[in-house]
Parts: structure tokens; C-alpha cells; sequence
DNA sequence: AATTTATGTTCAAAATAATGAACATTAGTT
DNA sequence: AACTAATGTTCATTATTTTGAACATAAATT
């Protein structure tokens, strides 16, 4: 009684040094995921339709990918079982159990003027676009960089020194051992 | 500093240093998100739908939160955007500029015989259930762990020294200044 | 200004997701 | 085995999403 329809082709995405991205070719299926969550809490059919105000007979169709649900009927579902909603859909694809990056694949950016070295420790396709560096910086060195488009955001752990970190107007100071989540929507910079 | 970031979709969720969680108690609204990226890729109405296959109609409408979409709808957009589908939906919550978290705020967690040290740096909340932290080891600590539940990864770059990673059957060894990402839905170890 | 072109919105119809009740199946009890 | 209770699936109906075409609006050209 329903159809999946399938997806025009589009692609090319930068192929990274984790190029574990997900590039299947259809709608994830949430139905096993939804089923597993379900049993870990130990409901039933009804309950969690109780729990979520979705009718127990879609929540039979979805487990077993017989509908393609709404977003707020998923949204609903994952609030019931107290799970984000983005974990619902992220899993169910395949992994590989290693991903080996070596350290000649490690690629690596310098400042202009040689004070900060910044190295692209690797990126995390699977989840959301997510990267993790290693930087080391000289006494003074300062690192200017462009927005990196809107919604994003860095965290920064300290190992060992003192850092100044500049985001809009606001500037916060680090030391050894601290870790500072700012925004990186605008212009920033970084000041050892 | 040996850094270990950890995307894991377990269900626990404990309230942690960056308790920046969706809590918010409707849907998430994602067309403010889908007008900005189909702009950005300078794209009209017209072209995103013969791209992705949508009709322009509910394009609009959708752009408008004047629909509900299905999960096959909202992936078919973000494919024609080249956009990770959990990006699209776990924006257009506030944040704030700037989390700051001190040393003395930062968990500290012990193996048995000492020999091994793990500070959990932080949590990303953001976009899915994220941690990761520091650890080090002196020669022939052993870290063994349970499983983190199903789906869940870690990536792991070492520092320096050198680390026997095994996770189901089997095994990597890892040199300074090289990535692994690998499974932890099952018991794994690490050997220094 | 008038005309064309490009872009976004609304409309009626079709497709399908969601509902509540009936049905089927399994597990537990007498 | 028969009966009952619990759980999951299918059915008919309703509500809503999605579609393609018509309409509206803004931008560009003559």
C-alpha cells in the first residue's frame, strides 16, 4: 500500500581521509533501530504508543519499514524513548571496525608566518561533519581564521601553554588543561 | 597528549560538563535551515526539486514550516544539498558563544592498576551524543572496557608512544601520530 | 511604462501516512 | 488441550503530505 520512491543521483563529495561518509543511496532505515530501542526499554507496541502519541499499528509499519514516516511521528518516537533524533537516523550502516589513518596520510597546514603548525588528525563522516586537529603555536603566534559557515562550532582543549581565543566580540583566556567551545560562524582568531 | 573521541548512541545520557542537549518539546523546525543551504548553493526553487526530485510546491511549503516532511522528503533535499541529513536537522538551536571548562571542572577517571589516566575533556551535545577525551599510559597498562552500546565508535589518535588497539578479533597497532576509528559495540582493550 | 522572464506561492487532485478497530499470533495458566 | 491474556499485524477510514498546474509577484529587458 505504499511506495519508496528512490532519489535522483547526486554526489561527488570531497573524499577525506575518513571517507566513511554516508553514501548509500537511500532514506535510512530507522525500523530495526526503533525496534532495538524499544525492547532495551522494555515497552510494548502499546505502551510506546501511549508514551508518544503515535498509533501503535504505524509504529508495527515502521519497525518493519513498511511506512516512511513524518518527521514529527519520528521526532515523537524519539522523544518517547529518550533518544536523539539524530542518532535514530545515523545508525543502521554498515562500519568497517577499523579505519587506520597513518601518519603519512596526516595532512598538514602551517600559518603564514610558521608559528602555528596545524595538523588534520582525521574528520567524522559518520555522525555530522566533524574534524579534529592537533596545533602547536610558538610564543605569539596568532592564527586568523575565516567563518567556517553558519551553525559551526570548535572545541579546544589546551594540553600545555596559555591561549587567547577571540570569537565576535567576546575573548576568552585559557590555560593548560581547559577546553573552550565557541562559535565559529565569524571571523576568529587564536593568540599564543 | 593522546586525544579519544568516542560518537556512541548508547541510551544513557548522563548531564555533563557541556549540557547543551535538544530539549526544546517540538519537532525541530528545518526550513529556516533548508531556504539558507539552497540558497548558499545558489539554487532556485525550480532547480533544488528537479535536483532532488521533490516537487517545488512542498519545497516552499517546507521552507516555510507549513509541512510536516517525510523522512524520505527531508533526505532526498539534503542529498541535492550534499548535506549530512542530521546536520539539517540538529541546527537552528541557539548556543552560546563561548563554554568554558575549567581544570578543576575536568572528570578524572583511573583505570585499576594506575596505569592508566582518562580525563573526560568534554561532550559534544550538539549534533549527537559525543565525547572525548585524554588519556595516557605507562608501558604495559591495559585498558579493557565494555561495549558502549550498538552503533557507537571510537576514534583515537595517539600522540606518541605506541598502543595495541583489539576490538572484537581483532587488532591494530598504532604508531605516534596516527588515527584509528573502531568499533566499541562489543568488549575491546587498549595495550601500551 | 509595458513586456517578458524568472522565481515563489496557492490550488485541486492524487498518493500515502496515520488512526482505531478487528484480527492473528504468541505466551502463560488452568 | 483449552482458555485467557498479552502482544503484534492487518484492515477500512481519515487526515495529511505530495504533486503538477495555475496563479502571483518580483526582476530584467525593450
Amino acid at each position: 500500500m505504499q511506495q519508496k520512491k528512490d532519489a535522483s543521483s547526486s554526489s561527488s563529495f570531497a573524499r577525506d581521509a575518513f571517507a566513511g561518509q554516508n553514501t548509500s543511496d537511500r532514506p535510512p532505515l530507522v525500523g530495526k533501530e526503533i525496534q532495538r530501542l524499544r525492547q532495551e526499554h522494555q515497552l510494548t507496541l502499546d505502551e510506546l504508543a501511549s508514551k508518544s502519541g503515535v498509533s501503535k499499528s504505524i509504529l508495527s509499519q515502521i519497525e518493519r519499514d513498511h511506512s516512511n514516516p513524518t518527521l514529527s511521528t519520528i521526532w515523537r518516537i524519539s522523544q518517547a524513548l529518550k533518544q536523539p533524533l539524530v542518532d535514530m537516523l545515523s545508525s543502521g550502516e554498515e562500519k568497517p571496525r577499523f579505519e587506520h589513518l597513518k601518519v603519512n596520510q596526516t595532512p598538514v597546514v602551517s600559518s603564514t608566518d610558521g608559528k602555528f603548525v596545524l595538523k588534520i588528525l582525521g574528520t567524522l563522516g559518520t555522525v555530522s561533519t566533524l574534524q579534529w586537529y592537533e596545533f602547536k603555536a610558538e610564543e605569539g603566534g596568532i592564527l586568523e581564521s575565516e567563518s567556517h559557515g553558519s551553525g559551526s562550532l570548535e572545541n579546544l582543549t589546551l594540553v600545555s601553554g596559555k591561549l587567547l581565543v577571540i570569537s565576535g566580540t567576546e575573548s576568552r583566556e585559557l590555560i593548560s588543561g581547559e577546553t573552550l567551545r565557541f562559535l565559529t560562524d565569524s571571523p576568529h582568531r587564536l593568540e599564543s
